[in-house]
DNA sequence: TTCCTGTTTGGCAATATAGCAAAATAATGG
DNA sequence: CCATTATTTTGCTATATTGCCAAACAGGAA
C-alpha cells in the first residue's frame, strides 16, 4: 500500500474507530432521538461523567456530533444522521453470523455419526 | 444502561471494531472487486503474512467476509456488500470535518483584528 | 468575590490491539 | 514418506484505549 492509499484508509478508519464502542453507539442512537446534555447521558449510561465526556469528545472529534453551550450546560446533537444507516447493515452482518453458528452446529451433528 | 441494552450495543460495536483499521478497510474494498487469496493481499498491503492473516480472521469473525479453501490456497470474498454503503456516509462525515476546520480558520482570521 | 452546578482535563493503572518472527498446520507432488 | 507451498497460530513487545479519580475550568447566582 502506497502512503497516499494508506492515508486514505487511515482517515476512514478514524470514523469507524469513533463508533467502535458500545457506549458511543448508545450515544449516537440517543442523540438521534433528541439533543442531550452530558448529565442526561451520564445518568442513562451509568458511568463516570468524565468517561462520558471523553466519549463525547471522541465522537465530536470524528465529526459525528456537534455541541452547543447554553448557560452552564453543553448540549450535544447528532450532526451526520446517515451513520444511522450503518445500523441496518450491521443488523444484516449480525444475522449472517447467527446463520453461520446454526450451520456450524448442523455440521457438528452430522460429524457425530 | 441495563445489561440487555449493553449487550445489544456490544454486539454492534464488534462489527465497527472489525472495520476500524486501515488495512481491514483496504481488504474490504479489495474484496468488493474480486476474491483474493492471502498471498495476493499480503503483497498489496506490504505487511507480514501473519499480520494479514490475523486481519482476515477478525473480519471473518465479525461475519463480514467468507473464506473458501481451494487446494493449498484460501480465497476470501466479501460476504456482506452493504458495508460498502458505510463508505458513502463516512465521506459525508469527512466532508463535515473539513468544513469545520475551514470555519475554524475563518474564526481565527476574524479574531485577529 | 465566593459558592454551586455542569463539564472538561490530566494522571494513572488495567486491558486490548497491532505486528513481527518463529513454530505449527494443511494440502499437494514427488 | 519427505519436501514444498500457502496459511494459521503462538509468543512476544510496543502501542493504544478505557475508565476511574481528582483537579481544573466555566458560567450563573448570592
Amino acid at each position: 500500500m502506497d502512503p497516499t492509499t494508506r492515508t486514505y484508509y487511515e482517515a476512514k478508519s478514524r470514523i469507524f474507530k469513533a463508533l467502535a464502542h458500545p457506549t458511543r453507539l448508545f450515544i449516537v442512537d440517543e442523540l438521534a432521538r433528541r439533543e442531550r446534555c452530558v448529565l442526561d447521558l451520564t445518568e442513562m449510561i451509568g458511568a463516570d461523567m468524565s468517561t462520558v465526556s471523553k466519549h463525547l469528545s471522541i465522537l465530536k472529534g470524528a465529526g459525528i456530533i456537534d455541541d452547543e453551550k447554553r448557560g452552564t450546560q453543553v448540549f450535544y446533537t447528532l450532526k451526520i444522521p446517515c451513520v444511522l444507516n450503518f445500523f441496518t447493515c450491521v443488523a444484516d452482518v449480525q444475522e449472517s453470523v447467527i446463520e453461520d453458528s446454526r450451520s456450524a452446529l448442523g455440521q457438528m451433528k452430522g460429524d457425530a455419526k
